[in-house]
RNA sequence: GCCCUUGUAGCUCAACGGUAGAGCGCGCGGCUCAUAAUCGCUCGGUUACAGGUUCGAAUCCUGUCGAGGGCACCA
């Protein structure tokens, strides 16, 4: 039996969930659900990859320990998954995969070891002990990466983000992966396997990556500069880093180096790894050249998918306040709808655009009035009809004018071979990666069956008995048409399809059905059809729009201070159209409701790794300060804010930001075009007490 | 700075050396089985701009302008 194993990357356990961790699984659970149709023996793989300094420093500011705070994210990622139903108990993925799992530990440890038994292509020991230097922070303990540091002109001497303070040069023992030496056989790879890394765009790049010339790789750092990690075999004083450990989870699960799991052998030799571009490199170069160091295979196929932008073409995030979120997903939108809209709307590879209008406009287009009317129109016609009983699709001879004359075809073939053709193409394609056409052929079936009935005009062939067979060949037609679409579409949408296989009186598993082995004629004369239920009802995108702008304010009016410009501009756009036909006041009433208090800055600092965010709490009287968040970091070092009265919106919904609550907002002044000077916060003159309201 | 991709209808994209097309939106007409659905027709493009190669260029080459991406230890 064929076998076909595929992974999402394990999502790093530092951050909630968003939608780019829902898309790759999602993506990942229809593929997966195609190949099991087909009768492929399937491992799903995703899960999370929860060690290193990250998860040490967001467990610290969340006040837990590192493993409450994986355990943490990890639940928070099961939700979602469930509420997408991508899990095992909704027939997604085999295995949620967690790095501080006991068997992957003892898998990481015997993969390292066999890596060091061998030797590199080059003939050198794979791995050796040196120094790792790297700018260090003593007040943070910590080595400090790119992001994390900034260099002020006329100094080579960066300073840490958080401590404004010089960073030393400091070199510390660290356990090297020689990748130096697997250029050659990496490009050898790739060039005898162009379709290993896709799109080839991206595997372009990898190539002129590689032929820069590969430095070694750090692969340990000492414990007392990262605790939270997997121990060096037979070196306590080192714990492994980052990569070595995290990519390796894709075959400790299978049961690399442990007896905990099986299916190595079975499933490694056609693995397909799916990750976003951002990780092409690591999945590719390092975790190949890994993987050859342990004589082992290098993965079938790395694809790396495109990010999700926003409706303007604008990266998604949190400071710009366009982000998709998967709470209001979930709230205003079948799970079937956004499956298929992320897999229609985006050319797999490439970038694409996600805007919650586009999403209702293609879910009103394609599905309600397309799949779902054409599902509706078919089964009410059967019940009106034909007494809720499929009717036999064959046209005798004696009535061949007859059916010419109304626009049909005596002769199903042509039917036949159109949706031979599509489901060949949709395979094909779906294979491929190519989603987005794959959907695009079966929707020209549905336009090709929409035509005919139009056409043949069963309406009209029901008033003359002496058309029955015609009529009942135009609807056979149309029902078939529809089981043949319920069974390819099962792995984009693996609810409504089942539904409308079962409106058509169907009751086998269509999660079982090879679309390979789908014969025209099968469907059987006679058979009752179910009742009739209207699969994708029409969104009403006003309705809906205007109860997404409402449940989160902050993304959709109040643009946070000191933001892109375009931002502004857009977000100033998008609220002229509610309120077209309105003056453009508010009430007392509306300015009421936004509470306005005078609060003092006790604590601001910066945030690792976030250039624009800063953390503040802020007292406005009450029990506690409130933590608020807000985007000033570029124009404000925070010392300077320490003891000063700003204007807070003290009831604005509270939301998750880099992983901490946001209770307000901090108002400041800028253009709405983002022009002129730097935001300037809102301040008072005269002297005014903490928790005072403004009106 | 170096390298790569890209610019086609209002929007999203297809044509990859041979008469520029599709979907959505817009406008008109038809139909009533259907979820204001569906069917037909119309409107709509100096293919970013300027040169060049060619019998013929959206397509190949050069340049200009615009957009996006890659250039290592961060998932």
């Amino acid at each position: 039996m064929k076998t076909f194993y595929i992974t999402t990357p394990i999502y790093y356990a530092n951050s909630l969930p968003h939608l780019g961790h829902l898309y790759t699984t999602l993506v990942a659970d229809a593929i997966v659900r195609h190949k099991r149709q087909r009768g492929f023996d399937t491992f799903f793989l995703t899960g999370t990859d929860e060690h290193g300094i990250n998860i040490q420093r967001a467990a610290e500011t969340n006040n837990r320990t590192p493993k409450e705070q994986v355990d943490y994210i990890s639940g928070e990622l099961k939700r979602m998954f469930h509420d997408f139903r991508l899990d095992t108990e909704n027939g997604g993925y085999d295995i949620f995969m967690r790095t501080t799992a006991p068997f992957h530990y003892e898998g990481v440890t015997n993969l390292w070891r066999e890596i060091c038994k061998n030797k590199t292509p080059k003939g050198n020991s794979t791995i050796y002990k040196g120094f790792y230097e790297g700018w260090f922070c003593a007040p943070c303990a910590a080595f400090k990466l790119e992001d994390e540091y900034k260099i002020i002109e006329g100094s080579d001497i960066p300073l840490c983000l958080i401590h404004e303070r010089p960073l030393d040069k400091v070199s510390e023992e660290s356990y090297f992966f020689r990748l130096s030496d697997y250029d050659e056989t990496l490009l050898k790879i790739i060039e005898e396997n162009p379709n290993k890394i896709r799109p080839e765009a991206r595997k372009n790049e990898v190539v002129s990556f590689i032929k820069q010339g590969l430095q070694d790789l750090s692969i340990s750092r000492e414990k007392k500069s990262v605790s939270w990690g997997i121990p060096v075999p037979d070196d306590p004083n080192h714990v492994m880093y980052v990569w070595l450990d995290a990519l390796s989870n894709y075959i400790t699960a299978i049961g690399y180096g442990n007896s905990e799991k099986t299916g190595f052998d079975k499933y490694w030799q056609n693995v397909t790894h799916l990750v976003g571009k951002d990780i092409l490199r690591f999945h590719t170069i390092y975790w190949w050249s890994f993987l050859l160091a342990a004589g082992l295979e290098v993965p079938e196929t790395v694809y790396a998918h495109g990010m999700w932008l926003d409706a303007e073409g604008r990266k998604m995030g949190k400071t710009l306040g366009n982000v998709i979120e998967i709470d209001v997903l979930q709230a205003h939108f079948q799970t079937d709808a956004i499956r298929y809209f992320v897999l229609r709307e985006m050319v797999f590879g490439q970038d694409g655009k996600f805007g919650y209008e586009n999403l209702i406009e293609r879910a009103n287009a394609d599905l309600a009035s397309g799949l779902g009317n054409l599902s509706s129109r078919t089964l009410t016609m059967i019940t009106k009809y034909r007494d809720s009983a499929i009717p036999g699709g064959k046209i005798s001879e004696p009535n061949y004018l007859n059916a010419k004359r109304h626009g049909i075809n005596a002769d199903e073939q042509e039917l036949v071979s159109v949706l031979a053709h599509a489901r060949d193409e949709f395979i094909r394609r779906f294979d491929n990666f190519e989603f987005s056409h794959a959907l695009e052929t079966l929707w020209n079936v549905i336009k090709r069956i929409d035509t005919m009935i139009s056409d043949a005009k069963p309406w009209v062939l029901a008033k003359d008995e002496e058309n029955a067979q015609i009529l009942n060949a135009v609807l056979y037609r149309s029902a078939e048409t529809l089981r043949w679409l319920s069974v390819l579409l099962y792995p984009v949408m693996p609810e409504a399809s089942a539904q409308i296989y079962a409106q058509l009186g169907l009751s086998d598993d269509i999660s079982k059905i090879n679309p390979e082995n789908l014969t025209y004629g099968e469907l059987r004369a006679g058979t009752k059809i179910g009742a009739s239920v209207a699969v994708f009802p029409r969104i009403d995108k006003n309705k809906v729009m205007s109860e997404i702008q409402q449940g989160q304010p902050m993304d959709n009016t109040l643009s946070p201070v000191g933001e892109d410009k375009k931002s502004s501009e857009k977000t100033a756009a998008n609220n002229e159209q509610p309120a077209a036909n309105e003056e453009n006041f508010i009430t007392i009433d509306d300015f009421l409701k936004v509470e306005l208090r005078v609060g003092e800055i006790k604590i601001a600092e910066r945030i690792p790794k976030a250039d624009k965010l800063l953390r503040f709490e802020i007292d406005l009287g009450e029990e506690k300060p409130r933590q608020i968040l807000a985007g000033l970091a570029e124009y404000y070092e925070p010392e300077t804010l320490i003891g000063r009265k700003v204007v807070v919106v003290a009831n604005l919904k509270p939301r998750m930001m880099r992983g901490l609550e946001s209770q307000g907002m901090i108002c400041a002044a800028s253009l709405e075009d983002g022009t002129g000077e730097n935001p300037a916060l809102a301040t008072f003159i005269e002297n005014v007490d903490i928790g005072a309201r403004l009106k």
